[in-house]
RNA sequence: GCACCGGUGGCGAAGUGGCUAACGCGCUGGUCUGCAAAACCAGUAUUCGCCGGUUCAAUCCCGGCCCGGUGCUCCA
């Protein structure tokens, strides 16, 4: 099957396959590690990481680049505020960013490219630029992109700059620039900021410039995909094309990939409208890993995303129905006959799953054949009507399914938890709902002990007790099932 | 202001020029159950922002309007 991604660059829906037969060479822009990751970052990262479990599905697999901004502006403003050296500060934040993709089941790219480790392929560009005319240095000691030089800049983002005539609107004295439009490759430095002595002088490399060199390192001049989100179109990934294509003369990345920004409650997320929301907030308030990342691949990349409450708690029971269907499955005793209905219905779904994804990754159809799966199953195993090679094939189904949703596993708990451990520390306790911290102070086996003397008061067909610990329970979200083979329990 | 994207049931959301407008959640009734929960069955938009146009036929194509979002500026 084949798969059809659409290419900003192009607007249109391309095929997307390795250019060199072997692996697909992507490259996707990360975190500026300047504080915690929030929703509409890990949109991003989500989507991205939904791209790859599914070329992986398909047997293709990714050579993923992505890089840590670890160094500027904010980060130094931060530091120097926090009175702590650039990469202590990084650190912190960079390790809560790859414990929050873990939280929520992104795998890890194969290669992460920290810019500060990167300097001297920076520095190497920039004197590649130079040396065609296409880059300068100011007075200051900071170097720059010569737009002029460009005539394409503006393809991806569709802008037309030729009418543009400079000083008309910016005063370009102001700039130091040769022109208004120009970004800076090399910023020299501020007094007392951190530096790099390299041959272009001292100072840190431009943000733009990370992106194309480590890209470059890794992946070669040219290579197959390019992710961010849709906000790093303009200027940031216009102003990779410019410098990438300007050095090597060749096509930088073919496919670009741009994920769309969500809102929260019909609004903009902000800080000011209050709706700001970061992985660990969410954690706290009791909303769990699965479920948010259940919500936010579950509309497709290219469209809008409303991120609310209702939205995340309706997540929560399609993923548990999905958690249910499929320890059903396991634990289903085969009947003596195949169901011949059931088997279409199941090729069906798993012909649908592949399909919607392979169209411009369609995770709302993909989503939609493996519930009719559900339906199906579930009906076949009321009326035991499920076969042995049924089962096998319905679990082959709900793997293809996972190895790109992964949310069947439960890690949950551990991820709340977590996250509590980490506002202990933070001093932070004080954000986390009673709810969560009633229910992650019992342990498993203070449930189980619980469970077990229910058990025991049922059997004796007491009831009141039964029905009263079950009442204790739900007070701290564990939620309990009676069922056949003995009872299940879960966390709210 | 200019450019681009979107407006589908109570909520989220897919989709198509004509077939019962997916799927999830919710809600109502039923089956099952000590009672629940889970699961299943039935029901839940004569209708796809508004107004015109094209067409035998439009939610889907075209034009205008209204609303939301994004980019043009740091932002996933």
């Amino acid at each position: 099957m084949t798969i059809q991604l659409f290419n900003t660059l192009t607007g249109r829906i391309e095929e997307l396959s390795p250019s060199d037969g072997k692996a697909l060479r992507m490259y996707a822009c990360g975190p500026t590690v300047y504080d915690y990751g929030h929703i509409g970052n890990f949109r991003t990262f989500l989507q991205v990481d939904v791209l790859r479990r599914f070329l992986k599905l398909e047997g293709i697999t990714p050579k993923h680049v992505m890089n840590i901004t670890d160094v500027d502006d904010k980060i130094i403003r931060n530091a120097a505020a926090a009175g702590v050296s650039i990469s202590e500060y990084t650190q912190k934040y960079e390790k809560a960013f790859f414990e929050d993709l873990n939280a929520l089941a992104v795998e890890k790219p194969e290669i992460i490219a920290r810019a500060t480790e990167h300097i001297p392929s920076m520095v190497a560009l920039i004197e590649k630029l130079a040396a065609q005319d296409c880059a300068y240095k100011t007075e200051d000691g900071s170097w720059y992109f010569r737009i002029a030089k460009f005539p394409d800049y503006g393809k991806l983002s569709k802008k037309d700059f030729s009418g543009i005539t400079d000083g008309a609107r910016v005063d370009v004295d102001e700039y130091d620039k040769d022109s208004a439009r120009d970004f800076a490759l090399w910023k020299a430095p501020k007094p007392g900021e951190r530096k790099w002595e390299t041959a272009l002088g001292p100072g840190r490399p431009g943000w733009h410039i990370e992106c194309s060199a480590m890209a470059t390192e890794y992946l070669g001049d040219s290579f197959d995909l390019h992710a961010g989100g849709e906000d790093l179109m303009f200027p940031h990934h216009e102003n990779e094309i410019a410098q990438s294509e300007s050095a090597s003369h060749k096509t930088f990345a073919h496919h670009w990939f741009h994920v769309r920004f969500l809102l929260v409650e019909g609004r903009k997320m902000s800080k000011s409208e209050g709706n700001f929301y970061t992985l660990r907030d969410l954690l706290l308030k009791g909303h769990k890993a699965s479920a948010i990342r259940m919500l936010l691949i579950s509309v497709p990349y290219r469209q809008q995303l409303n991120f609310t409450f209702d939205g995340l708690a309706a997540e929560t029971g399609a993923v548990e129905r999905l958690r249910t269907f499929h320890e059903r499955v396991r634990g289903v005793v085969p009947a003596p006959q195949e169901n011949a209905e059931l088997a279409a219905e199941t090729a069906k779904s798993r012909e649908s799953f592949h399909a919607a994804l392979a169209n411009d990754l369609n995770t709302a159809e993909a989503r939609a054949a493996i519930f009719d799966l559900v339906r199906a199953g579930n009906a076949a195993i009321d009326a035991g009507t499920v076969g042995r090679e049924n089962a096998a094939a319905m679990l082959a189904v709900l793997d293809d399914f996972d190895q790109v949703f992964a949310v069947l596993e439960d890690r949950d708990a551990e991820w709340t938890r977590a996250a509590l451990d980490w506002a202990e520390r933070e001093g932070r306790l004080g954000e986390a709902s009673a709810e969560v911290v009633a229910q992650s102070a019992l342990s498993d086996d203070q449930i189980q002990e619980l469970v077990d003397e229910r058990t025991q008061a049922k059997r004796a067909r007491n009831f009141a007790r039964a029905d009263q610990i079950r009442n204790e329970l739900a007070e701290k979200g564990i939620l309990l099932e009676d069922s056949k083979d003995g009872v299940r329990w879960k966390r709210k």
